[in-house]
DNA sequence: CTCGAACGATACCCTGCGGGTATGGATGTG
DNA sequence: CACATCCATACCCGCAGGGTATCGTTCGAG
């Protein structure tokens, strides 16, 4: 068939995510009918039913399922193509680097003494965004190149190089009955309560764990007794008082990567990554411990 | 920016690659004019100039050369979302598996023997095309799974499972200089005539090597003393009366990878996965062996 | 059981965008 | 210098895409 124009997908990933034509067309500036109509081409067009429709309801079918994520996919590389191109028609390159607070893991200055040396690079400008939204930026052509944590950002679409790995640890409220122990596996913590991360859905199962978005705010919550977190060793140093810091034994460790989109071909990218390595490799020989990480499995 | 349409995409694309509106336009099945302006719509709502023209002649800019690789990337994801959701609106659930002939290095018949055992399994429909056609099936969505083989196929954009590795060998004309020794390296070999595969562009400096699709057509050249080639050391059993087989001692190890689009989350590909796993342990007892391999640099 | 509200689909209209033809302007060539 | 080539501009038209009005179905309140 011929191909979707973007505007209908993005008519699509509306009513899907609305589950409602009134919404989604209010959502997309224009009127119920039309909307309608689009959709009902497309799924004409496609040869495939997307949306079960009842006078009162509606809902995705298995097909409209996987063209949901796929054309959030597509609009994402169309968006970044846009991006991409306009970056590189500037008149002063530049690189944008996207990395949440404390993402470097504390290689960021070494990281740009190193590239400044070498001669491909040029300016960079670093943007400091939300936990876990530094993927996203960077599918979308916002960012040129961000720093990730494995296993809790979603690699896939990005070519990385590992910075560093961290063994995790318990945070826990002083008073809890495993504060005091040495040492804790995985299995100690079930049933505790666990945080939810942003772009973390919450699972099926689990009754609302709190929502939260910085490491202070777990502090707060862990300090208030209604929380225990898994956290990476070195946010030890930011540990507040009243909450205990006990090394798990048996948690994966997290890894820090410099990532950037596949089948890139920019010098600059290049050169910034060849700077992180060196840095890395650098600061590897003190207390972190580079190697080998599996960052996550797909399929389910 | 608005995003663009595809339609937008599809015509700056073609305008890209034949550098000449009048023939893009041909191309496209349309007149010159509205191509012409559509363009140069483009360019003023991305804000970005992509093309050189003269009224002589059309060149790509630099952002222009970026938008062209995005842009195809983006189409490519358009048509799979549809090729996907078709694929998932079927009554009958059916897998496409990509292949070059002998491109299972002869696990297929074990695979589908463990494949059919898991209850998550369809029917699959093995299509067997060219020779480095498999990886653009799979990213257009005409294929859910692959064998590729690493690293002569781009697997940015896969999630893969190694099945297996083999060494390479060179393949000589029975009266070649070197044809009689024991083992070479990849040094011996400099200056030699090399072919070139499909999706080869022939690099910039090489005076048009011959382009060959098979092997087949490999051995008729190096039989007829035109060409020595580096392949994996299963061709052997293929190798042609007048042609010499030679172990490379420092050739990079060929891979075998079962590949499929990222982020999946199919049962009926996970279980293809689990089969191909299992159907490569079992065999990597054998002859061949399983290990680490470097898949490609990407950056230039 | 009835009535009204909610919601998607249909009918109908109109504007503007995407495409067509004709032609202009610039540039390299015999 | 005339001509061919090739992209841009001018102008026109049809229809796709969007708007309003309304219908048909379904669910829930009473």
């Amino acid at each position: 068939m011929d191909v979707p124009e973007t505007r209908e997908l993005a008519y699509f990933v509306a009513v899907a995510e609305e589950l409602h034509f009134g919404r989604a067309a209010q959502r997309l500036g224009m009127a119920q009918p039309p909307l309608s109509r689009a959709i009902a081409r497309l799924e004409r067009r496609m040869g495939v039913q997307l949306l079960e429709r009842t006078s009162r309801s509606v809902n995705l079918t298995g097909a409209g399922q996987v063209f949901l994520t796929e054309s959030r996919k597509a609009l994402d590389a169309v968006t970044a193509s846009v991006r991409r191109a306009q970056r590189a028609g500037r008149t002063d390159p530049k690189l944008t680097l996207a990395m949440k607070p404390n993402g470097d893991a504390g290689l960021l200055e070494s990281i740009l003494q190193h590239y400044r040396r070498d001669p491909d690079a040029v300016d960079i400008e670093v943007i400091v965004c939300g936990i876990g939204e530094q993927a996203p930026m960077l599918r979308d052509g916002r960012a040129d190149v961000a720093f990730l944590t494995a296993p809790y950002d979603d690699l896939a679409g990005f070519d990385t190089e590992l910075l560093l790995t961290q063994d995790q640890m318990a945070v826990l409220p002083r008073a809890h009955r495993l504060a005091g122990r040495a040492a804790l596996t995985l299995a100690d913590l079930t049933g505790e309560q666990l945080p939810r991360w942003p772009g973390d859905d919450g699972g099926a199962t689990d009754g609302r764990r709190p929502e939260v978005r910085d490491i202070s705010q777990v502090m707060q919550l862990v300090a208030l007794g209604q929380l225990v977190a898994v956290l990476p060793e070195s946010v030890r140093q930011r540990a507040w008082p009243d909450v205990a810091c006990v090394p798990l034994l048996d948690a994966p460790p997290t890894a820090v990567v410099v990532a950037w989109p596949e089948r890139t071909t920019s010098r600059a990218v290049a050169a910034l990554i060849r700077a992180s390595a060196e840095a890395a490799e650098v600061a590897g020989a003190g207390a972190v411990r580079r190697g080998e990480i599996r960052y996550q499995d797909t399929l389910t």
